[in-house]
Order: C-alpha cells, then sequence, then structure tokens
DNA sequence: TTTCGAGTGTAACAACTGTTACACTTTAAA
DNA sequence: TTTAAAGTGTAACAGTTGTTACACTCGAAA
C-alpha cells in the first residue's frame, strides 16, 4: 500500500501524521452502520480498537431511567474509547449512536499491543489521544462541578475567550448548550438574560462578548 | 540494584508486578515534601512522570472563587495524573496536596518514552492505569450528572451493591459523602432520612442495605 | 413574499437544595 | 469515667432551578 491510497482512516487523529502509523500486514475489519444505528451500549464489552473512519456519531450517558446526558458528537477519523481497551473493567462506558451513516475499522488487541511495541510513532498517538481525552473529562469534571448555572456560564464564556479571544463565537444553540451543561433550557435562558441586563455580557446572535471581566468572575462558585 | 533491595516505588501500582518495570540504568529524582505541602498547584507545568513513592495525597479541583470539590485521596505507590504528561496542554487539572509527608519520584519525559518502547511491562502497566483512571473519571462524570441528591444516593449504592453485596459498608462519614457528591451535608442529610422513612434503604452506622430495590432504581433520575 | 419551523424570551409556579442554627449521639482521649 | 470533639438529625427559611406554557423573532424553503 503505497501513501497515496493510504486510506483516510491512516490519519487516525491527525491528519499530518499519516506515516507509519500501521503496518503493511495490520490484521483488520471493517463494518457499516446505518445513520441511528447503536454502534455501542453502555456495558458493551470492550475487546478491540474501534477507529471511526466515516460519518459521525455521538455519545450520551445513559442514566437507567432513561435520561440522558450528550456528552459529545465525534466525527471521522477518530478512535472510539480507546482507553477502555486496557481497562480492567473493560466495558464501554457511554452509548454511541450514528448521527451519520458510519464505518469503523476494528483492530484486535493482540494486534494493538504489537503495533505499540513496533510502530512508534502508533504509540505517541495513543498516547497523545488518550491524555486528550482525560484532559477533556476532566474539563468537564469541572464544569458540571459548579453548581449555578451563572457559574457554568461564566467558566464556559472565559475558556472561550481564552481559546478565541473576545468577543467570541459559540457554534450551539440555547437547547445544545443546556444540553452541555446539563441544565433546563429555560434555566439557561433565564440566567443569561439576567446576566445581561447585570451588564457582564452582550450577545449578539451567536456572538458573545464579555464587558465586565470581574462580575463574571465572581460568578465562578 | 537487585531486586531484593528495589524499592517500594519499583513496584508502580501492582505489587504483583515489580519486575522488569524500570531498568538499571533508569534516570529519575525523588523530592520530599512535608504534610499540607502543595505538591502540585492546578495549571502546573507537567513536564516529567511523577510517583508517590511514600505518604498519601489528596487531589481537589478548585473552582476559580476557592471552592473545593473533593476528587479522590492517592495513597503510595501510584502515579500522580499520568496522563497529562502527553497531552498537548500538559498540566495538572487539580491541585495535589500532601496529608502526610511525602515523597515523590520523578522521571523525564524522554526517559518514559525510552521506557514504553524497551520494558513492556512498564508500557502495559503505564496504559493499565491511565485507562483505569478513564473510567474513574467517566464514573465520576455520571455521578455529578445526575441531578438529583436521592439519585445520586441512589447511583452509589447500587454502585456498591455490586462490589460488595447487600448489605455493604459506606467508609465515610456524611460530610465526606456531600463532598463527595458534590451536595451541602444537611441536604444529604435530608434525602437520606426520607429514603429511610420510604422505606428503600436501612441505615446502621456505617452499613447500608437496599430494602426495596424497585424504589431505589426510580431514583436514578 | 409567504409560511412554517426552529430558536428564543419570559412568566408563574412547583420542587429541590443550600444556609444557618442547634440539639443530640457517638467516639476517642484524658 | 469524664469530657471534648466529631458526627448526625432536623427545622425554618432563602435561594436557585425545573416545569410548563405561550408569544415572539428569525431564517430558509416554497
Amino acid at each position: 500500500m503505497n501513501k497515496a491510497t493510504d486510506p483516510e482512516w491512516k490519519k487516525f487523529s491527525n491528519p499530518n501524521d499519516q506515516e507509519n502509523l500501521f503496518p503493511e500486514d495490520l490484521k483488520y475489519s471493517i463494518k457499516a452502520y446505518k445513520k441511528f444505528d447503536y454502534i455501542f451500549r453502555q456495558g458493551d464489552l470492550c475487546d478491540a480498537l474501534y477507529i471511526l473512519i466515516s460519518g459521525s456519531v455521538k455519545t450520551e450517558m445513559v442514566t437507567e431511567n432513561g435520561n440522558l446526558l450528550g456528552i459529545e458528537i465525534i466525527t471521522a477519523p477518530r478512535p472510539l474509547a480507546p482507553a477502555f481497551l486496557f481497562s480492567d473493567n473493560n466495558h464501554f462506558p457511554v452509548d454511541v449512536t450514528g448521527i451519520q451513516d458510519v464505518e469503523v475499522l476494528r483492530i484486535p488487541k493482540d494486534e494493538v499491543m504489537r503495533l505499540m511495541t513496533t510502530q512508534p510513532d502508533f504509540m505517541q498517538q495513543f498516547l497523545s489521544h488518550n491524555a486528550n481525552r482525560t484532559q477533556f473529562l476532566t474539563n468537564r469534571l469541572q464544569l458540571l462541578s459548579i453548581k449555578t448555572i451563572k457559574g457554568k456560564i461564566a467558566y464556559f464564556i472565559i475558556e472561550q475567550v481564552n481559546l478565541q479571544g473576545n468577543p467570541f463565537i459559540i457554534n450551539r444553540n440555547q437547547t445544545e448548550l443546556a444540553g452541555f451543561f446539563g441544565v433546563a433550557r429555560p434555566s439557561l435562558a433565564r440566567s443569561l438574560s439576567e446576566m445581561i441586563a447585570d451588564g457582564i455580557i452582550e450577545v449578539n446572535r451567536k456572538e458573545y462578548k464579555i464587558l465586565d471581566s470581574k462580575k463574571l468572575k465572581e460568578l465562578l462558585v
């Protein structure tokens, strides 16, 4: 297989590092799923490395009563919960559902072990990806640990300003944002309204601007 | 260095796997901290692998206003936030504070990279540990995502019954448990009282018993 | 341009949790 | 055994969030 014909999934998560991740004789299989199919369910055994090679999926935690807390949307190419392959209790912690038609690459665990020891670039990517996942989860945990809605908004806004500057764009509607925060949509709207009324922030469509940074930081409970 | 004189920290996180984790010529340094010293602060650069080799520490998230959300207590020997060594934004996500006098082993990043490729047992341990950390965080996230206190109690209880059977022991007092759930102590006490009054659970000292498993599951919001 | 649906703003009320305070019980040390 | 400290139970009230409902705005498609 030469580089020109390498499929998209060989790029793993970083398109710039598409070389030397996988050897010529890699053992793998590919399975296709339709839109809205469950790809994995919370509790499913995780006995191989799964990489989403086309389409996109959403992962959701399910509290046993059926309530959902949206976690994130994953777009190909990206591995799915790779950390769990090596955990003592290797079961999927979330539901994974296709939001488009998707294809998933499967590499058996022993084959992954071989890759780890023979392909340094693969190992580096694997470690880096898992490390970033851990940071994502830690960040999410920190957000959820803030008790007031205004506090969550403040935390999120400060994070976005650090990334994008002031003003900045939020590409989610209120319903999605409320789901991300784990709160009810009208409650989020109320908190936003009050923060606008207090002269802390300004909102035009998807553009948000901090007006009073001091007051904003006081909201971080 | 022969095996009989291997120090405790060579056992890493699993005392049964003390062989072949580290080579003879490992480059490292050790630093000591007093009780209540900060070992790391949220935001500190993480440029090496740190392993707690004696004593114990607690990790806490700090919301910028000073409020604390207790995360966990770590007892030697165990690595400290090893995942962040390989993340793109390699900063500590939590405060790490000694709750006893502690010693911390430091292995530089390039030395860790060498270990990963030359010591398969080290790599296996490292992967497994990070995987378990991810599961811990996911579990904590799931707990915090439950909105009602009774729901959190129910989730926690069901988890404990799966681990210990029914009845089971909770080795935390109400204050610690409330901190773990991220709620106020009297609120937790109230919810527990109501669950007892409703005949759902029974509590004697640290021993908890489920009486009505059906009602308990209905509390998982 | 019209129209429909998605998205947003808001209000009234219910439900839940936090705060503060204090009495009581248990534990461990003197 | 006595005593102080830690832990627990509980109440009253304040504060925040959820629920439900509905009007309004905006934008894309017909």
